[in-house]
DNA sequence: CTTAATGATACCAGCGTGGTATCATTAGCA
DNA sequence: TGCTAATGATACCACGCTGGTATCATTAAG
């Protein structure tokens, strides 16, 4: 059972290290020393987060990223969410038209409830919150 | 994220059907009908839980499959291991040299307790606690 | 000895993940 | 003005996993 992806987990790096500098533009190439993340998928990611409006950037020379919300309000739901759409989809597990006596929906309940546990759970982690000796948790 | 997967779930199907038969070796022909799945797939899915020691298997005519332990001792949690290994595999989401100061880890944790929590749920649910007025839970 | 069943095994299409590549655009700076 | 360093947009691609299918071998009932 995967959680987190490595888009996702590229992303919460990027954004903690983005976190922890100034307003200054931050530039892929930099990021790239950082993370140790190969350039071409640093930029993707990275477009992804502006597109979704975590990241404000910055074009031309001396450009780069910089966060766009504050580091206690950019939650490890949302990226999840920015990259892979919601996590709490309702499809039915069992064939549409079936659904039988079996209670195949007994099960369907305790799985969306654990589903819920975890998505709540996510719902808490913040960027500032995984960034040492910072404030927020 | 996904949790059961159309194997898992069929499996779950097809043994909480069995679980209410009798000892007569039921059949894929059969349990095809009742469940309204893909024979083929089926099959394959019962070949699994075989091996596996879930079921037990009759050849020849009039052959089919019965559980092979008491439905209160088999665990959803088992069923998704014996199709897609481990859930908690603990690998390092991040890249394994760098892992650097920006508080990975933090999250690493994090995401380990929340997947313990769902092993853990999911080991508490049982076969038979999916048979509606049946014994357990 | 036919027939209805499972055992073993191999194959396959489609899609998601984890990327790469390329060209267009923008802004700093000499 | 024009070079250059940066992002924007977009398209492409290999690989593995999921959700199956197909085929032949074996076994047991009648």
């Amino acid at each position: 059972m995967r959680i987190l992806n490595r888009d996702t987990d590229l992303a919460t790096r990027a954004l903690c290290y983005l976190a922890q500098q100034q307003d200054k533009p931050i530039s892929v190439a930099h990021l790239e020393d950082v993370l140790i993340a190969p350039r071409p998928f640093l930029r993707k990611i990275l477009q992804v987060l502006q597109t979704q409006g975590f990241l404000k950037s910055f074009k031309g020379k001396k450009g780069g990223f910089i966060l766009n919300k504050t580091a206690d309000t950019i939650y490890i739901k949302d990226l999840i969410v920015a990259f892979h759409g919601p996590i709490n989809t309702n499809e039915c597990v069992f064939n549409k038209k079936t659904c039988p006596d079996i209670g195949s929906c007994l099960l369907k309940g305790k799985i969306e409830r654990i589903k819920s546990y975890v998505s709540n759970e996510l719902k808490s982690v913040t960027i500032a919150s995984l960034i040492p000796q910072s404030k927020g948790e």
